[in-house]
DNA sequence: TCCATTCTTGATCAGTCATTCTAGAACAAT
DNA sequence: ATTGTTCTAGAATGACTGATCAAGAATGGA
């Protein structure tokens, strides 16, 4: 009972997170929040309780969305390192949207100076992680490594690697030459089989 | 002619400079600013011209005494492969600031978002990547590549990685997996020569 | 000593921030 | 149609933002 929501809550997510991920979130201000979702500032403190909350909801929306996507697209179970090389890779085409950065990195050096950790960064900085590790131990040499804490240690690295890729990106670096490095990692890590 | 100035403007950049880490840009209140330096709104603006200022000057101070200290300190001139792999386990040690994250990685992403990239933080990476590319020159290896295109790669492939252990230790990742992923990346980095 | 100049201070400014509140609009169930 | 409930709109809130200003304090040169 009651009145029906007008908005519809994939495109306010989807407008949050694109001013989230161009603006930060204390760059982001509710004005910019409405301008991007449609909704008035009443409306989204009803629906999302206050800033942080929207963030939240527009954070999850990215996880689900833009990282799961990704991932599945590129890098699906099953694809080994070639899929983990087409998901770096894919950081460079940015299909649409621009320079917007990634929401995972972006916060994480946003957050990183308060003292607890950001649950939601937590989150996709280990699904990064642990599909870096599953495609690495597809490929058969990590296998012989009786725990596959080889995997574990290249895993880590990799995601080190793809977050400096992301500032790199932010900062607009060449692109080409971002290209030339990603190649050149996998092309050795192939070498190591 | 004319009254002194009563500051020190080192310790007043060191103390901008801590909150600018820590806080970020946007993040850092003029009135935190003021704690942090000892000086006055009023006397803040007289010096530096407003808060775009004193960032500029901190920022300056930071490449000057933390960046250029640090390749110094590890990674001088000669050290070759052994020095670049120091300054990169420096990353960990963090000697007496805490968890105040680099500035350089913090501002390449807080900037990033705009279309004109900042020169402070083009100046601060450029300097990374040919320090990297001069210490892996200094490793006989490189060197039989005519025009050193190898070691240009392999300098964006380290700085990248750079970039990445410095967000992934803002986030508070473990230092010991950071430290093994290092040492991996090293040994590796070794064994192509 | 007096002056021009530079610095420091603290009050103050208009603007923006996140948030709250009130009034009314739209619905489901009775 | 009335009622209870949920949603929307938009004005209003106090706190805080970066920045300015006027007044006084401290200097070196005349």
């Amino acid at each position: 009972m009651g009145r029906t929501r007008e908005f519809d809550e994939e495109a306010v997510l989807k407008g949050a997170m694109h001013i989230f991920r161009k603006h930060g979130y204390q760059g982001a201000s509710i004005r910019d929040l409405e301008e991007a979702t449609g909704l008035k500032g009443g409306s989204i403190y009803h629906a999302f309780g206050d800033k942080a909350g929207l963030f939240d909801a527009a954070f999850g929306h990215y996880n689900r969305t833009v990282l799961e996507g990704r991932i599945e697209r590129f890098a699906p179970l099953g694809s080994g390192l070639k899929g983990l090389r087409e998901l770096f890779l894919s950081l460079l085409h940015e299909p649409d949207d621009g320079s917007l950065g990634c929401l995972i990195t972006n916060m994480a050096v946003e957050f990183g100076g308060g003292a607890d950790r950001h649950p939601r960064v937590e989150a996709a900085l280990g699904l990064l992680r642990t599909t870096f590790r599953s495609r690495l131990t597809e490929a058969s040499t990590f296998v012989r490594d009786a725990d596959g804490a080889k995997a574990d240690r290249t895993a880590t690295r990799l995601l080190a690697f793809y977050q400096g890729l992301l500032v790199l990106i932010r900062g607009g670096d060449d692109k080409a030459g971002l290209r030339q490095a990603i190649e050149d990692e996998f092309n050795q890590l192939e070498t190591m089989l």
